[in-house]
RNA sequence: GGGCGGUUAGCUCAGUUGGUUUAGAGCACCUCGUUUACACCGAGGGGGUCGGGGGUUCGAGUCCCUCACUGCCCA
């Protein structure tokens, strides 16, 4: 019969993953264990699965299987966000495809359509997932737009309103001319770009000849300029105060304001203020009450008031001004300049400052209570040093009141309807006519109108802990996954969400659950925020789709396996800092190459742990004594196994992942795998019962120690391992428990360890072959006397075995021919089948003598401080006589090798 | 311009409230090896004094100051 020499992930990983969706073991009812919840980040309902995601996943999964594992009620619930603008822009650009016009059909086809491109290529992201090995809860998947989402964000409006924490106002907005929507700050990303700085004249008025001369970046704006400003102490521009300027092309005229706020070093000191065009000079204008002029129509072309060019886009109307400036003789100069620019984040439109009537969220009680939130340690951040950037976020000089209206037909429509001024807000029409007939009898639906935008889909998003539990609908399960317990997302969406999910945690659920339920249990939406850091290409540039750097999730997962790429992400990944991910380039293409050595490090693992069962099996098994080498490897094998449980369990809680799979891939490559089989190999192909059960045992262990990390190949081989009954599968085993174990035999294994390496340097070094058979002594000592003694048992065979050994014993004397090392802090003789030159081998042991030497004067000058002695804790002293103590007895040993 | 990080082996990064044998890992590198689990392998080895300078301390990669470089966020 003959297995594959290599793991076949493909084939392992469809067969487990559909059967653990068969036996269900991802879904979770509320019961009487402990809760264990992760509500995903929900994706994008138009994304494909990158590197970000698999990396934010990878870890929830690893966190909720290791619950799993723990015999917690682990509950993943996974889903996904309507992501108004990028969906909207999708549908829209599919119907024009069809020659459909979304201002032809209206909103509820529009809608129609909408529901129905998401139900053909939504949630893509969320099968692919399933790739991953991701253990959601798929039966709760949820969607922001399903009914009971959406009743829930109705009803948060219609309360907050009731709160007085929402309002209706005319403000400077960022505008995207294409989404033709109002966009918050976070949406905008700016960047440098080149731009040109026109310096054009403007006509003193009452004068013929006399002219200011001001700087703008935008010609095209001049006809809706209200004022002129300079700085009042610039006495280039004194003897115009009070005076007024002939608008050019216009000729209208606008007041010399004065204020501080103009730089006089930039351009000529002299500014253009156009208050409905720039968030700056509308502060002007509010500040020395100027007229607002706005001159363009919400798609960025230019409306009536521009007088010249009107439905021309704003950047053709640029050229065009420019050009008519140049044949008026107004433009004076043309340069280049670098300055920020504003592009919508979803659209890459260049952002227009813009006046418009928005719904507005009040910020300023909830970022408060926000930031309490994760100062005093109630919501914790890991890592910890987030919290830096979350008060910088949150403190009140920087929070602005959220706009919350989006100009689009996908999404929750704001539930205000209007007569005329008056404002009804009601989670139905009929609620809103009902509430305007108390004070007009005879109003009638028709005399209302709702207001025409939806809301942001962050105010959908911000309700996620809670409203995927029908928060909002019934107690029954919220009470039992609420607060849930570990939140795993990006650092740059820390405000967007993170603050935000606090601010909606703490401000509903006391609502939706009563006070003594969030007095015991606690008003925040999850318990721990895990943040991953951004994962960059080498050179540090985030992975997008757009920059086209990011190799294919599904070819990465295709060629390593999902549990390769789990390892691969995950061993770069401490909590936090950003990853640089080792996707090459093609050198002649120079396009992202689907590979990554991270990745096959994992896939390579995977191999490792397969071929390990295939040795095993490879043995026969007979009831007989374990030999001696057995019976010592398995003891330390046990021992070891117990500390490493130990050190996994105290990273897992320190949420330090990589760490913790980095400790497990050493236990079982370097201890388990090298050592442990190695030593336990019988020559004669047959192994004890009692140290093939140990090795099951064992092994069995650490594959689910594994599980969370690499949950594929460990069930796999959990099943290769032993006969199972039906549903005892590695994915609900038990988390094995750090028992005690015995330190002075890892010592004393550590030392056998270190001969044993000793021994095949010197080979190595002298070219002595690996089966050639030495013979090996160590001086006798009380040390050395345990070492190979009875506490030991098995000692001499396993140096005998691992380091091809005939002799192995302790001597009084050095035997002929022998070359001295040091084996703890006692003298071991290798003998040689050749000739030793001793002058060399004198030389070595000098070098380590006075390394030795050096230290040892460190380790007393510190002994000798008195102060050191005196304020030093306890333990530091013992162990710095401790160190004493071994480095003057291994000096003492190499001085008598060197005679 | 303001704020927050980072700077530890060739590369990517750990290093927990300053103290466990004068710094660890993975990769890369070098040497040896077709010993029947695995060449998706085995054995061994070299390599850093922790960005520069100053300070606090019995003791600093770990705290403070300063300079340099670098990244991000905001304006």
């Amino acid at each position: 019969m003959s297995t594959p020499k290599t793991y076949q992930a493909n084939e392992v990983e469809a067969k487990w993953y559909q059967h653990w969706l068969e036996k269900n073991y991802f879904h979770s009812e509320p019961d009487e264990r402990e809760p264990y919840t992760i509500v995903i980040p929900p994706p994008n309902v138009t994304g494909v699965l990158h590197m970000g995601h698999m990396l934010n996943n990878t870890i929830q999964d690893v966190l909720i299987r290791k619950a799993r594992l723990d015999g917690k009620n682990a509950c993943w619930v996974p889903g996904t966000d309507h992501a108004s603008i990028a969906t909207e822009a999708k549908v829209v650009k599919k119907l024009r495809e069809q020659g459909i016009k979304k201002s032809d059909i209206g909103r509820e086809e529009f809608l129609e359509h909408a529901f129905a491109w998401k139900e053909e290529y939504g949630g893509k992201i969320l099968d692919q997932l399933q790739k991953l090995g991701a253990s959601c809860d798929w039966e709760r998947t949820r969607f922001t737009m399903e009914p009971k989402l959406y009743e829930s964000v109705i009803k948060v409006f219609v309360d907050l309103y009731k709160k007085g924490k929402l309002y209706r106002g005319l403000r400077m907005t960022n505008w995207d001319p294409v989404a033709q929507t109002v966009l918050s700050n976070e949406e905008v990303i700016h960047s440098d770009e080149n731009k040109n700085l026109y310096s054009v004249r403007y006509r003193v008025a009452g004068t013929e000849d006399e002219y200011i001369i001001i700087a703008t970046s935008r010609p095209e704006t001049i006809p809706a300029d209200t004022a002129l400003a300079v700085h009042p102490e610039d006495e280039r521009y004194t003897k115009y105060h009070g005076m007024k300027v002939v608008v050019p092309m216009v000729d209208r005229e606008i007041p010399i304001i004065l204020d501080e706020y103009v730089d006089r070093e930039f351009g000529t000191g002299a500014l253009k203020v156009t208050p409905a065009h720039d968030m700056n000079d509308n502060e002007l204008g509010e500040k020395h009450g100027l007229e607002v002029i706005d001159l363009l129509n919400p798609d960025g072309t230019l409306n009536e008031n521009a007088k010249f060019f009107v439905g021309m886009d704003r950047d053709a109307a640029r050229v065009e001004f420019v050009k008519k400036l140049k044949a008026s003789g107004d433009l004076l100069e043309t340069k280049g300049y670098r300055t920020s620019v504003g592009r919508s984040e979803r659209t890459d439109a260049v952002i227009e400052p813009r006046l418009t009537m928005q719904w507005f969220l009040k910020m300023d009680d909830l970022a408060a209570t926000a930031l309490g939130a994760v100062e005093s340690g109630e919501v914790k951040f890991h890592p910890e040093n987030m919290i830096n950037m979350y008060r910088s976020w949150l403190k009140p000089e920087n929070v602005r009141d959220w706009p919350i209206s989006r100009q689009l037909w996908w999404g929750q429509r704001i539930p205000a309807w209007y007569y005329g001024e008056e404002i009804y807000v009601a989670e139905t029409a009929e609620e809103a006519l009902a509430q305007a007939q108390e004070k007009h009898p005879g109003l009638s639906m028709a005399d209302l109108t709702q207001d025409e935008d939806v809301l942001d889909t962050w105010f959908s998003s911000w309700l996620w802990p809670m409203s995927v539990f029908h928060g909002w609908q019934s107690k029954e399960e919220l009470e039992y996954y609420y607060p849930t317990n570990d939140l795993v997302t990006g650092w740059d969406i820390m405000f967007f969400w993170v603050a935000r999910m606090i601010m909606a945690g703490y401000e509903f659920s006391e609502d939706l659950l009563g006070k003594e339920f969030v007095d015991a249990k606690g008003r925040m939406p999850f318990r721990n925020v895990y943040f991953t850091g951004m994962v960059r290409d080498e050179k540090r540039r985030k992975m997008s789709k757009s920059l086209g750097n990011s190799p294919d999730a599904l070819e990465l997962l295709a060629n390593y396996g999902a549990d390769g790429v789990r390892f691969g992400m995950l061993s770069s990944a401490a909590a936090g800092n950003d990853i640089v991910f080792d996707a090459p380039l093609d050198p002649k293409t120079k396009q992202v190459l689907n590979e990554s050595e991270l990745c096959n490090q994992g896939k390579k693992f995977c191999n490792k742990i397969f071929n390990a069962n295939r040795l095993i099996q490879g043995f026969s098994v007979a009831d007989r004594e374990p030999d001696p080498t057995a019976s010592l490897a398995t003891a330390w094998m046990e021992a070891r196994l117990n500390y490493s449980i130990g050190e996994v369990d105290r990273l897992m809680g320190e949420y330090r992942i990589s760490d913790a799979l980095m400790t497990l891939r050493s236990l079982i490559w370097d201890d388990f795998c090298s050592w442990y089989l190695e030593a336990i190999k019988p020559a004669d192909g047959t192994l004890s019962k009692q140290t093939y059960d140990a090795t099951i045992a064992i092994f069995e262990r650490l594959m689910t120690l594994l599980h969370p990390f690499m949950p594929f190949v460990t069930e796999e081989v959990w099943h290769q391992l032993r006969e199972r009954a039906e549903g005892e599968d590695c994915i609900v085993s038990s988390w094995p428990e750090a028992g005690a174990f015995d330190a002075a035999l890892l010592k004393r294994f550590g030392t056998l360890q270190q001969a044993v390496s000793h021994v095949r340097d010197v080979r190595n070094q002298r070219g002595i072959n690996q089966r050639e058979e030495l013979k090996l002594f160590i001086k006798r000592s009380a040390e050395s006397e345990e070492l190979l003694g009875r506490q030991s048992a098995g000692a001499t065979s396993f140096l005998k075995k691992s380091g091809v050994l005939t002799e192995v014993g302790l001597v009084e004397e050095a035997p002929a021919n022998a070359l001295p090392f040091l084996i703890g802090n006692d003298t071991g003789y290798l003998v040689l089948n050749e000739t030793i030159d001793l002058a060399e081998e004198r030389a070595k042991m000098e070098v380590e003598l006075n390394r030795l030497r050096g230290f040892l004067k460190g380790v007393e000058k510190k002994l000798s401080n008195e102060r050191f002695v005196a304020n030093a804790p306890d333990a530091v002293v013992a162990l710095e006589r401790k160190k004493q103590a071994d480095a003057t007895a291994k000096i003492a040993s190499l001085e008598k090798m060197l005679g």
